[in-house]
RNA sequence: GCGGAAGUGGCGGAAUGGCAGACGCAGUGGACUCAAAAUCCACCGUUCCGAAAGAACGUGGGGGUUCGACUCCCCCCUUCCGCACCA
């Protein structure tokens, strides 16, 4: 058969037609074969697909694709993050509502994702704006507040006036807005819904001990979000008044130390203590501090002229007033202990006030002119002078304790969940404010609150449901007295913390799910996403999974976390930086795929870089790939019959052995890199090294060793170019769907080398080669070595010191003289 | 400042203590062609008058362990990422 130009376009066509026709992709819930659940992270539909998500989707792709062709029963499910603020900002600007906006691009997104082949089960497709998903958050969100999980707290919020909304403090970086990099947040005080994040701050840690197989990177930042500090909180009495100021330190042990208590600028003892002057500077402060690099800030503060008792040796220090001290941490109010902190010693020493020693290291001499920081032993400090830290700090949170001025205390950075944003695209949070009872939530029967479509979207301040009055009165459930919704809508995290529980049973419209089918696909065995979510998203969504075991929403699946594995990808550079639309450096997927196919794209994002690493994209790249799989789609097109007619295995020539060898070796290596290391750069590598050689074999091959390793090949390809490797399944004669059929298994006896090249070298240096048969002795190999003309020459007059024998690899000889 | 990852040809990268540079890109020469594209073949780290034979050097820099180090250990430099006054 002559051989066939390779058109992308064509077969990728056709084959994806087939495909979902024959619902190729969907997961049956079954236990004759072991399920494997694969999760990619859910995209926000912007509109089009980026290199990103397309690197994400390659990877979880060729694996879905391999588990499949290994015997599992594989859930590969996709879904849309579909709440948000883009929409209410397009919506502004086009003049479109976001519900259709969102639609037309999921449309959109939906047809890239088909169009480049994924693998995925669309019947469970979940969007997360639909009412048939966003309906279970308001029900989460009801069994929450029954628990006391949910609550409604005034607190100072982080406000950015360019959303003209409420962002927790996960998404303010730097006093900015993460949506809005140079918009800075601004404090204001409102009443807020907050998720009880905090109590599962022991259990969100202790827990990483399951995460066994999590990025090492993930769980640091996981566990330095949480930021866990033990330490004591202490009381000290304000002189001449009856209020106390509490402190909290992790170094009680150096309390004799303290040469001032601090106050945080908005500490409301502040208002309490200070002349209306220092009240106006501390206000100054907070607003200075607003936004600020808290590097680049210089301490400041001032004297309130108020002093304290220090409890344990009734000694008075000033109460100051410090911009350094942060009020949403710990008690926010500290004591200074300038010898022994940095932070202290560098206010105290611009103040001039007094510096006492009280920790010395264990042996030698604190150096001068800086705090000595780490455990030592105590002294001038009363009774425990000459303890070891270690004790000094026990047995002083035990005396503080035993005497009612202090005790053992645990302080975590991570807060409760502000959830509350004013805000039309999102979950309506399903409560009722009465005048006469109160706060009541909408009853579960009453489920979903619908978010109302006829609303004006103005971007003006508070949430645009108070501008619809459908909407906005209701009656009181309880006393049917006219009342008015809650307007709030749900932070956007909220839809993302368990949509790939829903994933599960998409279209259940009697609970979120059945546990019983939870029990079955969880956990999830590996999640692949960006690293950029490593807090958030993946935070957020332990907790949630918790807390859902905890209201006995899991049923007997009764799950402590619910992903195994996680996975996270490089980004996809250009020019030096990662591709975005602000640095004008992006590659458009469709485009890529008009040019070069779906397979081309896809293995052009394995092939740049392991999956672990940042890629560099290249276009010159993506021909290269393309030049490939067009050279190997010619090839099996022009030996197909010749395979085709052949009979079984027929192999006894040089050349023939060689092929099967290396196709052996080609499976060993593309089986271990799926199963262990991914790193699927050097698995098409591997794949074109083939080709090339088969390539060079071309005329001498035999039939039989042609067709075993066509078949194989094709087989090698499936996972990572699934639409080339289908058309040259069919070329070969075979009707079923790769999917479906079984990743070749490799011969150890066929793969291994006939003869063994080793390497001669001389005190290190290779100097020369000699071939073996694979497995000589260690005796054998010397001899050999030693015999080699190369050797003979160059060790001649020389003493052989030793001689160093890794069979079937290397001998060194090592001489002197 | 703290924590993490990384640094290998002109470029992306390969090599899990054993021949550094697989594979691809770019480049050079050749075949095919009227010509070009495509394709195929060959060469392709640097230096040594240097094509071949041969040799030296070479994985950010310096030291160490080892018969042997891109790989392990110590120090330093650079880049990127995360956190950042967390008491």
């Amino acid at each position: 058969m002559p051989e066939k130009q390779y058109d992308p376009q064509a077969i990728e066509l056709k084959w994806q037609k087939i495909w979902e026709d024959g619902k190729a992709y969907r997961a049956e819930q079954e236990t004759s074969r072991p399920k494997y659940y694969l999760l990619e992270m859910l995209p926000y539909p912007s509109g089009t697909l980026h290199m990103g998500h397309v690197r994400n989707y390659s990877i979880g792709d060729a694996l879905a694709r391999y588990k499949w062709m290994r015997g599992f029963n594989v859930l590969h499910p996709m879904g849309w993050d579909a709440f948000g603020l883009p929409a209410e900002n397009a919506a502004i600007k086009n003049n479109a509502h976001p519900r259709e906006w969102t639609r037309r691009n999921i449309a959109a997104m939906k047809e890239q994702h088909r169009r480049f082949g994924f693998a995925y089960d669309w019947e469970r497709e979940v969007s997360t704006c639909e009412p048939e998903y966003y309906r279970w958050n308001q029900w989460f969100f009801l069994k929450m507040y029954e628990r006391g999980i949910a609550y409604r707290k005034k607190s100072k919020v982080n406000w950015c006036p360019e959303c003209a909304t409420v962002l927790a403090n996960e998404q303010v970086e730097n006093g900015c807005c993460w949506r809005h990099e140079t918009t800075q947040v601004i404090s204001k005080e409102l009443e807020q819904w907050f998720l009880r994040t905090s109590t599962y701050s022991d259990q969100l840690l202790d827990d990483m001990a399951k995460l066994k197989h999590w990025p090492e990177k993930v769980l640091t930042m996981q566990r330095n979000w949480i930021g866990r500090s033990k330490g004591a909180r202490v009381f000290f009495d304000v002189s001449g008044s009856k209020s106390k100021v509490e402190i909290f330190t992790t170094r009680i042990d150096t309390i004799y130390g303290a040469s001032a208590i601090i106050l945080a600028p908005e500490h409301p003892l502040v208002a309490e203590l200070a002349s209306p002057e220092q009240g106006a500077r501390a206000r100054e402060m907070v607003n200075a501090r607003q936004g600020a690099d808290p590097g680049a800030v210089e301490k400041d503060g001032f004297d309130t002229g108020h002093k304290a008792v220090n409890p344990f040796n009734k000694e008075l220090v000033p109460i100051w007033v410090g911009n350094f001290v942060l009020m949403d941490y710990g008690t926010g109010a500290i004591m200074a202990v300038p010898a022994h902190d940095e932070r202290d010693f560098e206010f105290c020493n611009k103040y001039g006030l007094l510096i006492p020693v009280v920790v010395k290291p264990k042996s030698g001499d604190a150096p001068a002119g800086v705090a000595f920081t780490e455990y030592g032993v105590a002294v001038n400090s009363g009774p425990y002078s000459g303890l070891q830290t270690e004790q000094a700090l026990e047995r002083m949170t035990a005396d503080a304790e035993r005497q009612g001025f202090g005790k053992g205390s645990i302080t975590y950075r991570l807060k409760d969940w502000g959830v509350s944003r004013q805000r039309y695209w999102g979950t309506p949070i399903p409560m009722i404010h009465c005048k006469t009872c109160g706060i009541v939530p909408v009853p579960e029967s009453q489920l979903p609150v619908v978010l109302p479509l006829n609303v004006k979207i103005t971007g003006t301040g508070q949430s645009p449901l108070r501008d619809s009055p459908e909407f906005l009165h209701v009656k009181c459930p309880k006393c049917g007295a006219d009342a008015e919704r809650e307007t709030d809508t749900m932070d956007t995290f909220v839809d993302s913390s368990w949509y790939f529980f829903r994933y599960v049973c998409p279209h259940d419209d009697k609970a979120p799910f059945e546990t019983a089918d939870i029990a079955h696909w969880f956990p999830i065995e590996q999640y692949i996403g960006g690293i950029e979510h490593a807090i958030l998203h993946l935070i957020y969504s332990r907790f949630w999974t918790k807390m859902m075991r905890d209201i006995g929403a899991l049923g007997e699946a009764r799950l402590d976390e619910p992903v195994e594995r996680l996975f996270t990808q490089g980004m996809v550079i250009r020019n030096g930086a990662k591709m975005s639309k602000s640095k004008g450096n992006v590659v458009d997927p469709d485009k890529l795929v008009a040019d070069y196919g779906a397979d081309t794209a896809r293995m052009y994002a394995l092939f740049a870089a392991p999956p672990a690493k940042d890629m560099e994209w290249s276009d010159q790249g993506v021909e290269g790939v393309s030049r490939f799989i067009s050279r190997a789609y010619r090839f099996v097109t022009r030996n197909a019959d010749r395979a085709g007619k052949a009979s079984p295995v027929d192999a006894t020539s040089k050349v023939d052995r060689d092929i099967r060898r290396k196709l052996h070796q080609t499976i060993r290596k593309l089986t271990m890199e799926f199963e262990e290391r991914w790193h699927f750069n050097t698995c098409i590598a591997a794949i074109m090294e083939l080709v090339n050689e088969l390539q060079s074999a071309e005329s001498e091959v035999s039939p039989g060793v042609l067709r075993e390793t066509l078949e194989a090949l094709v087989l090698l390809m499936a996972p990572m170019a699934p639409y080339v490797a289908q058309e040259l399944w069919q070329e070969l004669g075979r009707e079923s769907m790769l999917l479906r059929e079984t990743w070749p298994a490799f011969d150890p006896a066929l793969a291994a080398d006939e003869e063994c090249e080793v390497v001669v070298q001389v005190n290190g240096r290779p100097r020369s080669h000699i071939l073996l048969p694979p497995d000589s002795s260690k005796e054998e190999t010397e001899a050999r070595a030693k015999a080699d003309p190369k050797i003979v020459e160059l060790t001649a007059g020389k003493k052989i010191v030793k001689v160093v024998v890794i069979p079937n690899k290397l001998v060194n000889v090592v001489v002197q003289g």
